[in-house]
RNA sequence: GCCCGAGUGGCGAAAUUGGUAGACGCAAGGGACUUAAAAUCCCUCGGCCUAAACAGCCGUGCCGGUUCGAGUCCGGCCUCGGGCACCA
């Protein structure tokens, strides 16, 4: 064996054994548990960045120790591989985004070989590639001929000057990206999942998940937004004018009004639409200063932040409706706080009862009417508030005195009576739009005939092939301009056609692909038998930025398959962790235009004072000082990015994976430190020098003769109990997912075997603690840095290859001692510790406890209240203050 | 504004769910080895008081409460992250 830990001669050894061995092959196996471990494939964007390593060392430690403890792993990895970025790169280049794509997938795939993960690669896609994104056309087809797939129209962003439709990140401050022109507002005909049809599942299954965490729960609950309320109609009060379009899809007499809050139907003092709204549209006709402010509501800021912290502005129509309750005349208001997307893009304003009302009415000068009071006490009037609880009825005729669910039940029975609402369920959450005006995407699988229709593409004509060789110029989707791509023939009834020429969301993609892992060879259909071999996953590992979308998305399909008969059960992913971002320190200074200019670390010195605090740092070019920007995601745009190749080419994958591990639990964000790389570096030194010391007896055979540990030096059985604590601390550690206290305790392990009294004639029980504290510690920590694992196990033939190995036990009998140490407080303060024999009579302990000086020294002169024994802990002696 | 989190040494963090606060590591300081450097090894390392202490006091964002005992539970505040589509 080598004196020396050379991380990249051994990692290469062992990654070529894995893959001669075809150690990560996945074969269905009835006889074993399956375990089926998932971390979110990349989009191949070139390199991989340290959010990456971070998510697939996490997968793969979980994947690799549920394989020890005898579970039938399997771990796939693949590419989402279109996408918005390759074609910006192909204009770049003038490369076609399918090269683009796939040589990064090799770069990259080069890359998550070097880092050592467990991945069976016979079982690689890319969504990209026909064999794939065939099945997703053919899944769209049955859809759409179901009726979950519809087609309706959808608003854009339209770049008037590159005559194409933006995505929204291209969009900077209102202009097209490229051509800096004003983007306008279209609408065009597009594709819709019905996914509102599964809103009610997809909340309800959320509450059969325990282990997601419930944070992304509560986002997902959020974006779908259930709630129980009444709609409400507002007749039209008679007027000068007449409105064709108002109330758009419904009646032309009244004001449509969604409520969460039917209670308060007769506090209503006024009701307000939103700028968009057809009503709005309709007075602003005749109402220039009308015209004028819609167009500014429509300018304001569109993030929730802003919108919630701006003013709230609104001006009255001119208009009016009828209370439907009261008769009463009520104006009709536009305000800035009403969404035209939500509901009925029209509120009823209850300024006595709703917080926003209450702003507004008092801002314009509108009534306010309470009509609900606290079930105990009363309001203060007038009111300096609005008083948003529920309560019960009054001033409200015949509704006083009834309660939030009587007033219910009786307003809606009123509502119908009069034909005038009732109550419904709304939900926050829209159809899903996929279809997309770019290139590099999946086919729409639609032809389109002036005969026919809307017509699916025929099985038997799948796949639309995407073809493969253009170079996009950014005006417009090339597919529309390739008539070999969009002239075809009608599939019912012969005559020429036109192909679809948008592609799918790439969400598409995403959200089928972990079912595709079971069966990715399959050319009989979208997934086989095997998917319900291995579904669901039991483990899926990504980011948080994920938590709403593209996990809403892989639920909704997983319904989606399971009623076309393709899965069995209803969620894909049983278990969800969401790993924290990778943070680092920035540098910068403040140019004279107010822009940050920011630094590279190694182009940065860093002064710190006598405590080791950070007090300033300068740029080595110039001397000067720069800004200590703080710790922040690391990004390109801050230059605080680390490429993890140059981590692997200097310290090695298990260093990387290691520090990884160690610095923060999974679900942490992580702060990169340099110093704490070379930390675990100095780690796996240790430990590769602490088996090359002991290497002449490991390799002899010796440490194998089960002595009886009552003969060895109460030393050595000291280190066996220390060793056999910390592995059952450990294994509490690994079922919490909290992997950074794992490797503390490995380190624990090793500390604790460089403390055995050793030397020339060792004493008994040495060779054995050794032979089997190192058994111990490197399968502890085979999943974390399964490279010089797997190396020093063959090194001393500790049988078999370490992926296989069995997880360690504890020996139960190896924590027991003679003697414990119990800690002794007086009213709850620390003031000393005793030694007592490990099954001592509570008398006994007790006695001990009140003879201890400290004890004597602390409870002189007050009387003893009470003593309290917490076993094998600590006793508390209570007395008099 | 609303919904989630989180506040513990110079830093990253730990405390097995109410029982010794600061494990493990990093940084820093001191020492050994070396011609020297790197590497390695040993010692110190929350604050105050003290010549020193295995003597005492304080200490887990702040204020209060429950308890024999609170970083952990409860109430009220403060600060910092993350998410958001004013959701009627």
């Amino acid at each position: 064996m080598d004196e020396h830990y050379h991380p990249n001669k051994i990692e290469q050894e062992a990654q070529r054994y894995w893959e001669e061995h075809r150690v990560f092959k996945a074969r269905e196996d009835s006889a074993r548990e399956k375990y089926y471990c998932l971390s979110m494939f990349p989009y191949p964007s070139g390199r991989l960045h340290m959010g990456h390593v971070r998510n697939y060392t996490i997968g793969d430690v979980i994947a690799r120790y549920q394989r020890m403890l005898g579970k039938n792993v399997l771990q796939p990895m693949g590419w989402d591989a279109f996408g918005l970025p390759a074609e910006n790169a192909a204009m770049q280049n003038k490369v076609p985004p399918a090269r683009w794509t796939w040589d990064n997938i090799a770069t990259m795939r080069g890359q998550l070989k070097s880092l050592g993960f467990g991945y069976d690669w016979e079982r690689e896609l890319a969504t990209c590639d026909p064999g794939y994104y065939r099945w997703e056309q053919w899944l769209f087809t049955r859809l759409f001929k179901k009726g979950v797939i519809y087609k309706k129209g959808g608003v854009v962003n339209w770049d008037p000057v590159d005559q194409t439709v933006l995505a929204n990140e291209q969009v900077i401050e209102g202009r097209g990206w490229r051509s800096g022109a004003l983007v306008e507002k279209r609408e065009i005909p597009m594709y819709y999942f019905r996914i509102t049809a599964y809103a009610d599942e997809l909340l309800a299954g959320l509450d059969h998940l325990p282990h997601w965490p419930e944070q992304v729960k509560a986002m997902q609950r959020n974006w779908i937004g259930k709630s129980r309320g009444m709609e409400v109609h507002f007749p039209y009060a008679p007027s000068p004018r007449s409105f064709p379009g108002a109330g758009e899809g419904g009646s032309k007499e009244v004001l449509k009004v969604f409520t969460t809050r039917p209670d308060t139907l007769m506090g209503v003092t006024y009701v307000a639409v939103a700028a968009e709204h057809p009503l709005a549209a309709q007075a602003a006709a005749n109402h220039p200063q009308l015209r004028a402010f819609i167009e500014e509501c429509k300018k304001g800021g569109v993030t929730e932040a802003e919108l919630a912290t701006q003013e709230k502005k609104g001006m009255a129509t001119g208009e009016f409706v009828i209370h439907p309750f009261s008769g009463e005349k009520l104006p009709v208001w536009v305000a800035n706080y009403v969404l035209m997307a939500y509901g009925e893009g029209a509120v009823m304003a209850v300024p006595a009862h709703d917080e926003r009302d209450f702003e507004f009415a008092a801002k314009y000068g509108l009534p306010v009417k309470q009509v609900i009071r606290p079930t105990d006490g009363e309001l203060s009037s007038p009111l300096t508030a609005a008083y948003t609880e529920p309560g019960i009825l009054c001033n409200s005729a015949e509704f006083d005195g009834l309660d939030f669910e009587g007033a219910f039940h009786k307003m809606e029975d009123a509502l119908k009576a009069k034909k005038l609402g009732a109550s419904r369920i709304q939900f926050r959450l829209r159809d899903w739009g996929v279809s997309r005006q770019r290139y590099w995407g999946c086919p729409i699988p639609i032809i389109h005939c002036a005969a026919c229709g809307d017509v699916p593409v025929p099985d038997d004509q799948l796949p639309v092939r995407l073809p493969e060789d253009i170079v996009p110029d950014g005006s417009g989707n090339p597919l529309a301009k390739l008539s070999g791509f969009y002239e075809t023939t009608c599939p019912q009834c012969g005559k020429p056609a036109r192909r679809e020429t948008d592609t799918m969301d790439t969400f598409v993609e995403s959200s089928w692909y972990y079912a595709r892992y079971c069966s990715p060879d399959t050319t009989g259909g979208m997934v086989d038998e095997r998917a319900r071999h291995w579904l669901p996953v039991d483990q899926y590992i990504g980011g948080i930025e994920h938590a709403i979308l593209h996990l809403l998305y892989a639920r909704f399909f997983h319904k989606l398959m399971r009623d076309e008969g393709l899965v069995t059960g209803d969620e894909p992913f049983t278990r969800l962790l969401t790993q924290g971002m990778v943070l680092a320190e920035t540098f910068y200074r403040v140019r004279e235009n107010g822009k940050k200019e920011y630094f590279f670390p190694h182009e940065v010195t860093v002064e710190r004072d006598a405590k080791g605090r950070t007090v300033a740092a300068r740029l080595n070019s110039d001397g000067r000082p720069v800004t200590v920007g703080g710790i922040e995601t690391m990004s390109k745009s801050k230059n605080n990015g680390v490429d993890p190749q140059e981590l692997i080419n200097k310290y090695g994958a298990d260093t990387a994976r290691l520090f990884m591990m160690f610095a923060a639990p999974p679900e942490q964000s992580l702060e990169w430190s340099d110093a704490g790389v070379q930390g675990a570096y100095r780690f796996l030194k240790r430990l590769w020098a602490a088996v090359f010391d002991n290497s002449s007896f490991l390799s002899a055979g010796a440490g194998r003769e089960n002595i009886d540990w009552k003969d060895a030096v109460s030393e050595h059985a000291a280190v066996r109990r220390e060793i056999h604590q910390t592995l059952s601390q450990i294994n509490y550690d690994m079922g919490k997912r909290q992997f950074n206290t794992v490797v503390s305790g490995a380190m624990k392990i090793l500390n604790a075997l460089e403390r055995a009294p050793g030397g020339k004639t060792p004493a008994p029980g040495y060779s054995q603690i050794i032979h089997e504290g190192l058994g111990i510690l490197l399968r502890v920590l085979a999943p974390i840095t399964p490279h010089i694992t797997h190396c020093l196990w063959r090194e001393f033939n500790f049988g078999g290859d370490i992926v296989d190995a069995p997880w360690p036990e504890v020996d139960e009998s190896a924590l027991i001692s003679d003697t414990m140490d119990l800690v002794v407080q007086v009213n709850g303060k620390r003031c000393g510790q005793i030694r007592v024999a490990s099954g001592a009579a509570r008398a006994a302990v007790e006695a001990a406890a009140l003879a201890d000086p400290g004890v004597k020294r602390h409870a002189h002169g007050k009387q003893l209240k009470q003593v309290i024994v917490v076993p094998g802990k600590l006793v508390n002696i209570v007395v008099t203050e």
